[in-house]
DNA sequence: CTCTTTACTTATCATTTGATAACAAAATCC
DNA sequence: GGATTTTGTTATCAAATGATAAGTAAAGAG
């Protein structure tokens, strides 16, 4: 009855892109989260590994880029980075030339951990993409690279 | 040479792709991250805002698939939905033909609610592209066609 | 009809996360 | 040199989330 008008409100039908991007990146988010499942160590909160994740691919990273970043107070954030120091995943490095600013890098115990994560990760991924030709490969390539230069900047 | 197609168990990250996905994984979220800013209700917790917007584009559910698909405990969707029940936002209708089951759809008021949350998030979208010419649409939505497919499915 | 399984609920507790106030040290401004 | 801004810390509190145990009602199996 009062079953108005129709659902599937996924567009907007302006842009016949937008309905495709929701998707693509509910998709995204999916396979995101099946190929990370797991790879953190049972000792980190899921925050605790985001930064992590973070602190690897941007080192050296100051408290407030991560703060920003991962939209978190510094409050919160000196507290996870504090955890994360006295787990010895982590060593803060006060900058010589201003020395408020600290240079965060993971320390070995954290590369390790990490680079086994990121190892797991990247077999996982390996086994997703298997079959795809070197041409298929090289098209997916220029697929991301277009999309993150158009789209996701 | 060194072709993919035959598994190589040391694969890591002798993929290119791998590392190109890492960025582009990033890029996508930190940009729906933006995109999604802020667009829901301060009454709603990020999860039940998740829930909702995968109530929207699923709906009807059942309390199992919100559960399995937001990688929930059973206890834990059911409190969170009663509260969206609570709050008028969405509905639960027994199954007349398995009557465990219950078909949770939004209600008018969360229809109303995610519907202007789309429509925001769509005209941010809509920004970002704005400037992109009828070719280059094109060739975006051919892109995310291929790597929904090939990659992200 | 009893037994088991499925789908969900209720209650409770621990942990994680978010928010805010108050502080401190180094740099920068004037 | 004193005020201000930047960068980070500590402490505390509230809220959100996760985990688990125990229960209910309906469906399905034998």
């Amino acid at each position: 009855m009062n079953n108005n008008n129709n659902n599937n409100n996924n567009s907007n039908s302006d842009s016949p892109l937008f309905g495709q991007i929701v998707a693509f990146t509910a998709a995204v988010h999916q396979v995101a989260s099946d190929i990370t499942k797991d790879v953190k160590s049972g000792t980190l909160t899921p925050v605790q590994y985001k930064i992590l994740e973070y602190i690897a691919v941007s080192q050296p990273v100051t408290l407030s880029e991560i703060s920003e970043c991962m939209h978190m107070s510094m409050p919160n954030t000196s507290r996870e980075l504090k955890k994360l120091t006295e787990k010895q995943l982590c060593a803060k490095v006060t900058d010589p030339a201003d020395r408020r600013k600290q240079g965060i890098t993971l320390s070995p115990a954290g590369e390790q951990m990490m680079g086994e994560a990121f190892l797991t990760i990247g077999r996982r991924f390996e086994e997703r993409i298997m079959h795809l030709s070197d041409e298929e490969r090289r098209e997916i390539g220029l697929a991301l690279e277009l999309l993150q230069r158009k789209v996701f900047y």
